[in-house]
RNA sequence: CGGGAUAUAGCUCAGUUUGGUAGAGCACCUGCUUUGGGAGCAGGGGGUCGUAGGUUCAAAUCCUGCUAUCCCGACCA
């Protein structure tokens, strides 16, 4: 491709609006233009590198006897009235204004069971992976960097339906595999973490992180021995409190001034790992205390795993006041003025010597025994991990990280199938629901992810396959000498002989736009074709990552670019 | 939805405090020069100052409503 043909609009300055690097570079470089919040155009070099990720996509969920679909983006209402997720989306999902009944698709389970329950009547029909790589819609109350939250989106989405559980595992495992491939073959960092099953339902999940300030998630990670986890269901080995040798009798003691941990721990002289804090939750409608050890917080996501239920909420004041008798500060698991469950985290398990509130304001009690003093209804991992605890798996300390999640797999289990009545019949002649799957890549999010691990102050480094071109012709002074303009002309043609993909800057700009614009757009070769070398019959060869350069003879050029590409 | 900010030429911004002829750089067009890291000179085209109202002899500038966009938070299958 000629440059002076093409339509890549780079920019030299940008407003202060686009704040992370993916963003600004791929605005920059001319990948994307804004349409509205959340609403992007892929310009032509954009969506050359966006297919390329999607043909990456499609080999490797064909490889996994994957088959593509293409998807009503326009559905009918009924069907996600039936699930119960027009309630559920709420606002993040378009309604279609001027004609009843028809919604935006934000996801296809929907109409994916649909289907399956057309057809699939039989456990011979099973199993099945079925995938698209189409437009999602989603009304984000609040896109932000770039592509990464918007409210238009490519996602390649794959359902598989099973007769079994065990055949859920089966399909669940090529998915995870194909999804290392995937982001492998994209030269990405990435990091598989186990998360929340959450509000879905469903057995197990997990997400394919990269790390980033810009992402939404926070993950701990250990970097000796690669332990990764989201920070809602991560754990560490943070030590008991456990027990002293000296068990005093329980006692209360005044404390008019202290309110929180800190208080007591500077006005009293208290160890934090001696203290117990309470926190009171009304739990499907029951007030229960939580104990947790000191300034450890609690981590709502392990509650939920605990009780089974997202119906749950902090105790308001009032609250609190009725069901210990003492306000925020004063309370504990000693005298509670009405019987309500007690739990505590983990590391207070049986411990002894604590302090506590007294259920009376401004008084605490002092050597309380967890195994002696109060009935404790169960010991659970409820606290949040913290950066530099020691690794769960190998006790060296953690990090935490901001992420972004390009890629989930999910057992769903039978949640549509039932829903929609998406049932087969066994080998018994007994009539099931189908046992399905759900597994998603943010195509968008693969590029912006990619840009972020790999550039410099200059622009983008792509790499291979991830690149729109695979040389980058520069005609130093093209096209006023005209033996310079004969040898652009010349290696390209032989470039693109040789089966790649040449973008041939043949533009009439100073050298300094030309090699500015090339380390902005960031193919790995650049070809340097210019008076300084051409006279003595050589050009050069930059390659962008590292910008190391290289005089070779003109006659060298196709051996070194396949040397380049095949190494 | 809460908090903060912004809206002026294709892009990046000044001008708004203190009301009085619409500005700069880049980009674009013409010509000449230049040519290995975002060139120089000369000439030129381009703006209903987000939008609707109000105050005023006069509004980009002051006042009110609305909208859009960005950032922080909440939310996020």
């Amino acid at each position: 491709m000629r440059q002076s043909e093409s339509f890549i609009p780079t920019l030299k300055e940008l407003g202060a609006d686009a704040i992370i690097p993916s963003h600004r570079l791929m605005l920059r470089a001319g990948l994307v233009r804004q349409v509205a919040s959340g609403i992007f155009s892929f310009l032509p070099l954009g969506y050359k590198v966006l297919k390329v990720i999607m043909d990456i996509l499609r080999r490797e969920i064909d490889a996994i006897g994957g088959q593509e679909f293409f998807l009503p983006a326009l559905n009918p209402i009924e069907i996600w009235q039936q699930t119960g997720r027009v309630e559920a989306m709420g606002d993040v999902m378009f309604h279609i204004k001027n004609r009843e009944g028809l919604v935006l698709a934000p996801t296809h389970e929907e109409i994916i069971t649909y289907h399956a329950r057309q057809h699939l009547k039989s456990y011979r029909d099973l199993p099945q992976i079925w995938y698209q790589i189409q437009t999602k819609f989603r009304n984000e109350p609040r896109p932000k960097s770039g592509v990464l939250r918007g409210r238009q989106f490519f996602m390649k989405d794959a359902y598989s339906m099973d007769a079994t559980w065990e055949g859920l595992d089966v399909s669940y495992q090529k998915h995870y595999e194909a999804y290392k491939k995937i982001f492998d073959s994209c030269n990405l960092k990435f990091f598989i973490v186990g998360a929340s099953s959450g509000a879905m339902g469903g057995r197990q999940s997990q997400e394919f992180m990269i790390e980033s300030d810009a992402g939404e998630d926070n993950c701990v990670i250990c970097y000796a021995c690669g332990y990764a986890a989201n920070l809602e269901v991560a754990s560490s080995n943070a030590h008991p409190s456990g027990r002293e040798s000296t068990n005093l009798p329980i006692e209360e003691f005044p404390t008019p001034d202290a309110r929180t941990i800190d208080d007591l721990i500077e006005k009293y002289n208290l160890l934090e790992e001696r203290l117990a804090k309470s926190v009171v939750y009304i739990i499907d409608s029951q007030p229960v205390l939580i104990m947790m050890r000191g300034n450890d917080e609690l981590n709502e996501s392990k509650l939920q795993g605990v009780f089974g239920t997202g119906n749950f909420r902090p105790a308001l004041p009032e609250e609190l006041l009725v069901s210990s008798g003492a306000n925020a500060g004063s309370i504990g698991p000693v005298g509670l003025k009405t019987k309500m469950k007690v739990i505590a985290d983990n590391r207070l398990k049986d411990a002894n010597g604590l302090v506590s509130g007294a259920n009376r304001d401004g008084f605490h009690n002092k050597n309380i025994d967890f195994s002696r003093d109060c009935t404790i209804d169960g010991y659970y991992d409820l606290r949040t991990v913290c950066e530099g605890e020691s690794c769960s798996n190998c006790g060296a300390p953690i990090r935490i990280v901001k992420a972004i999640e390009l890629g989930h797999i999910f057992k769903l289990g039978t949640k549509y199938s039932e829903a929609l009545g998406a049932t087969f019949l066994d080998a018994h002649g007994n009539e099931n629901p189908l046992i399905m799957g759900s597994y998603g890549i943010g195509v968008e999010r693969i590029m912006a992810a990619f840009i972020e691990q790999h550039h410099d102050e200059k622009g983008i480094i792509w790499k291979k396959p991830l690149l729109p071109f695979h040389v980058h012709l520069l005609g130093i002074n093209v096209p006023k000498f005209d033996d310079v303009t004969k040898a652009c002309v010349d290696a390209y043609s032989e470039l693109k002989k040789q089966g790649f993909d040449v973008l041939y800057d043949d533009r009439n700009e100073n050298p300094g736009v030309k090699f500015n614009d090339a380390d902005l757009i960031g193919i790995p070769v650049q070809v340097i074709i210019g008076r300084k070398n051409l006279d003595a019959g050589n050009i050069e060869i930059k390659i962008r990552e590292t910008g190391e350069r290289k005089v070779i003879q003109k006659s060298d050029l196709t051996d070194e670019i396949r040397k380049f590409y095949i190494d």
